[in-house]
RNA sequence: GGUCCCAUAGCUCAGUUGGAUAGAGCGACGGUUUCCUAAGCCGUAGGUCGCAGGUUCGAUUCCUGCUGGGAUCACCA
């Protein structure tokens, strides 16, 4: 038995991606007997690594060899051949937990790539952030656009082809109001940003309560729109491009860059073949005057086309999902969007299911909480938060953000330069604000908190960039520019402290595979604290004892030291790239 | 009312197909800077895992019911 760094034994099946659990699940499987397949085996971390450095647990095999787990571990443990990985096993109670030559863990994790490209030759399709044009980006909209923007770089790092879709809401009677609104008061906003778009709009919709004749009139400037009227789509096509230029300024601070975005529009001139293919099936229904299709298990049945023939949400949806499976041919297509649209999803793909399309089973809504305001402490500085008025912009949170970090950093980096420092306050401050919203299970409403969003200390963005940050100190000052992974003796980080930051590394990969399986960001988030908290411990240690630094007399030693630095801070900075943080040189 | 989601430490949350003594952060208290970044590290205190049943060798995890909170229920998106 030969370990190497292939991925031989990666399956996308596999529960684990881990080279060095994949091995011992065959080592463990063969010690058995045939009956037991490597993939059966769930190779996992002990709760204390004073245990071992991996661990087995016998119960599904106890199950098939009728025997119980104790007995069977302790078979396996004395059993188990103390050849290439493997170094030392010991049953305790139903788990055998083994331990690992060190320098073969660390070899590989010098060598191999962090993540095995488990996806490679498979396509997603990730709809995501999505705004409505003529209104800003919200604060809430940071939950779509870096949930999505996580899920994108989670597939892309497992060898994905990813094609990022920002979805923008262009289209629909919306857009017919905003018309209609720019026709009676355009005059009165000489600078047509989207501050005045969205104040025309908001104004449009309170003179619907007082007239209810205007919703009709909108509903008239949307007809002209989808029939293609010069003078709609001119005005229409002069809001969008106001809107993406606004959307685009955000999008840069947070590095978030889209493959396609065409919006609903896009999908104006594709829908009547969807209505046609739902009619020469038979799927088509009216109803109150519109046209629907009534779908099994469902209360109501999906809107196609309203009384007066327009297209809705859904229609659009349908034709959009035929679009993707086509020009992409996606194994996998996600919608980002938040909850409160989760019937609407499961409604259009089981329109699509109903369609014969058995890629409906490929599409998935991913859905999140909403972000709620009102949380007793978001009073003071919060100033306008939810309730007034004035909407509450992503940027809003961003400037507080990095005016509040950019002192420290000059405070502790004096020396550093006025622009690098700027953008270090930049990457931090935003860094704080993404990691807020990434950091919790997608699932749950956050209630936004000042404090909370852009915490710096503790369970936080800035922490694992912090810890990046050092590592990248060390190097520094460690003045070698050369890459150390290719020549270090391994056998030399004997400290538990140094094989503490190893085992965690091992298991990068597995995490970023569930994360990206799962569509939860948050295992990756969790799993990055847990490797700069061990890092830190590292670190720490050197306080007292100045042979345990990693800048030490001995060449040899220093060299196998600065070798890990270097795959921790690759990996930091690959993990924070993934959620959308960047990882400073100093901070 | 129908459907769906959630409930774990004072607060905010983790807990990987059911498995070893349920873990972090914040807040509180106490240590730690002649030491590669103290945005750090260590310690103390803090839990009937919403309630009640069920499944099993074993349930925070799976099932049912209940309570509490949230989302949603056709011509907006």
């Amino acid at each position: 038995m030969c370990f190497s760094p292939s991925n031989r034994y990666i399956s996308p099946e596999m529960a684990s991606v881990n080279p060095c659990a994949a091995e011992i699940a065959a080592a463990v499987a063969a010690t058995i007997g045939p009956d037991v397949r490597a993939e059966d085996l769930k190779v996992e971390a002990p709760p204390r690594p004073e245990l071992g450095d991996f661990a087995v647990g016998m119960f599904a095999v106890a199950k098939a060899l009728r025997q119980p787990p104790p007995a069977i571990a302790a078979r396996v443990a004395a059993e188990l051949p103390r050849t290439g990985l493997v170094t030392g096993a010991e049953a305790a109670g139903p788990f055998v937990n083994i331990r690992v030559d060190r320098v073969w863990a660390l070899r590989w994790l010098a060598a191999g790539e962090l993540v095995p490209p488990i996806g490679r030759g498979k396509v997603v399709c990730i709809d995501y952030s999505s705004p409505n044009i003529s209104k800003h980006l919200a604060y809430h909209h940071i939950r779509s656009t870096m949930l999505g923007h996580a899920l994108a770089e989670l597939h892309r790092a497992l060898g994905w082809t990813v094609i990022g879709i920002n979805h923008v809401g262009d289209w629909g009677t919306t857009h017919g109001m905003l018309l209609g609104a720019f026709q009676r008061w355009g005059g009165e906003y000489p600078t047509l940003d989207i501050t005045a778009l969205n104040a025309l709009y908001v104004r449009y919709r309170a003179a619907i309560e007082q007239d209810p004749s205007l919703e009709a009139e909108a509903r008239g400037w949307f007809k002209r729109l989808e029939l293609g009227e010069h003078e709609a789509r001119a005005l229409w096509q002069r809001f969008r491009d106001i809107s993406m230029a606004e959307f685009q300024e955000v999008y840069d601070l947070l590095g978030v860059k889209f493959d396609f975005d065409g919006g609903e529009s896009f999908y104006e001139d594709k829908m009547a073949e969807v209505v046609a293919m739902l009619e020469t099936k038979g799927l088509l229904e009216q109803s109150e005057g519109a046209t629907v299709v009534r779908l099994p298990d469902e209360k109501n049945p999906i809107l196609i086309k309203t009384k007066d023939g327009t297209s809705l949400y859904a229609t659009r949806d349908l034709a959009s999902a035929l679009y993707r499976k086509r020009t992409w041919n996606f194994d996998r297509s996600l919608y980002v969007v938040d909850r409160g649209q989760s019937t609407h999803f499961r409604q259009v793909f089981k329109c699509l299911a109903l369609m014969g399309f058995d890629w409906a089973a490929q599409c998935q809504h991913i859905p999140f909480g909403l972000v709620r305001f009102g949380g007793k402490k978001t009073s003071t500085r919060a100033g306008s938060t939810g309730t007034g008025d004035r909407p509450f912009l992503l940027r809003d949170v961003f400037d507080e953000a990095i005016e509040q970090v950019l002192p420290i950093i000059t405070e502790k980096n004096p020396d550093l330069d006025a622009e690098i420092a700027a953008r270090t306050a930049r990457w931090v401050g935003i860094g704080a604000v993404v990691f807020a919203n990434v950091v919790p299970q997608r699932d749950k409403d956050v209630d936004f908190d000042w404090d909370r969003a852009m915490a710096l200390s503790g369970d936080s963005g800035p922490y694992l960039q912090f810890t990046a940050a050092r590592c990248s100190g060390i190097a520094r000052k460690a003045g070698s520019p050369a890459s150390q992974r290719a020549t270090a003796d391994w056998s030399l980080l004997t400290h538990d402290a140094e094989w503490a930051v190893a085992r965690r590394l091992l298991d990068f990969g597995d995490h970023v595979a569930r994360a990206a399986a799962s569509c939860e960001p948050h295992i990756l988030a969790h799993y990055l604290l847990d490797l700069a908290g061990d890092v830190s411990r590292w670190f720490t240690l050197g306080n007292d004892e100045p042979a345990l630094r990693v800048i030490v007399d001995d060449p040899a030693l220093r060299a196998a030291r600065l070798a890990l630095v270097e795959v921790v801070r690759h990996a930091l900075a690959r993990g924070l790239q993934i959620l959308g943080l960047h990882a400073p040189e100093r901070m």
